[in-house]
DNA sequence: AAAACTGCCAACCGCCCTTGG
DNA sequence: ACCAAGGGCGGTTGGCAGTTT
């Protein structure tokens, strides 16, 4: 199906709103609620697509919007989660409140990525993947294992700040320890929402010239009662983590990934 | 002072997914 | 099961503002 482009339609205007525009979508939509989006613009007298109107509530009208610069924390954390999730701005965006998935992209490929770069060439040794990966192995694998080390990336935070807002309330959480390539299974309501990697994952990874290498396996259990904790203070120490995902790995999941928290002597990953 | 360059960001585009008939 | 419509997402772009030459 070849879907029409959404403005096709003559006399559409496009391009930047004008305040009166942005009055009039504004108001429609606090008495009204958007309901239609393509059948929002004509209702509320405007002269645009249902997309725009959309694209314009959402990523500047809406009341809830953060303006102004983002903090070091936020920006950790989106440092964080792209190393872990990549480039889905939506699913990054939730974990910041107040703040689009726009935004967020754009100051990632404007600041945040260049300055990655900038300490990634400052340090010879370390290799990063270009793009982070996770890689599922056929159901049948048990044993879950973690490598790169995103301690190379993180190793001039700023480990005092405070934590962050991510409601941690629906989560479960699930814990990475380090020595026995066991997972602890009784506290899983159903085992195949568990990523599961097999040894053939990290030669397959290996391949990848810039995809370092595991140096250890890890024992991941589950809880569903673990606070959320951030940032991720000093976990390199003890700790070579590692998440290298593709797109496949949403599966039936939508990701548990989201915040690595150090508790202690382990590593905690919480799902969304 | 002005032209050229660079960075930033709002907005658009096109594809994919979900939903409902 | 199929199809169409709507919504959502990520990539890209155009224009403006600031900086450099």
């Amino acid at each position: 199906m070849v879907r029409a482009p959404c403005c096709e339609k003559m006399g559409l205007k496009k391009g930047p709103w004008a305040t009166e525009e942005d009055q009039i979508l504004t108001s429609y939509i606090q008495k009204h609620g958007h309901g239609n989006w393509r059948a929002l613009p004509k209702q509320a007298g405007l002269l645009r697509c249902g997309k725009s109107c959309r694209l314009r509530w959402i990523n500047y009208l809406r009341p809830d919007i953060k303006r102004g610069n983002f903090t070091i924390e936020e920006e950790e954390t989106i440092i964080k989660l792209h190393e872990m999730l990549g480039n889905r701005w939506s699913a990054i965006a939730a974990k910041l409140p107040g703040r689009t998935d726009n935004e967020i992209k754009n100051v990632w490929h404007t600041n945040l990525k260049k300055r990655l770069l900038k300490s990634d060439q400052s340090k010879p040794s370390s290799k990063r993947a270009t793009k982070p990966k996770i890689k599922r192995s056929d159901s049948n694998s048990s044993i879950i294992t973690q490598s790169e080390p995103a301690h190379l990336r993180f190793r001039e935070m700023d480990t005092t700040s405070t934590a962050c807002n991510t409601s941690s309330s629906d989560f479960s959480s699930v814990t990475v320890g380090d020595s026995k390539n066991i997972i602890k299974s009784e506290d899983i309501e159903s085992m195949e929402t568990m990523p599961v990697i097999d040894e053939s994952f990290w030669s397959e990874a290996a391949i990848d010239d810039e995809t370092p290498t595991m140096s250890s396996q890890s024992l991941i259990t589950i809880s569903n009662d673990m606070p959320l904790q951030y940032p991720f203070a000093n976990y390199e120490e003890t700790f070579q983590q590692s998440h290298a995902y593709d797109s496949n790995f949403d599966d039936g999941m939508d990701f548990w990934y989201d915040i690595f928290t150090r508790t202690n002597d382990s590593i905690e990953l919480s799902e969304f």
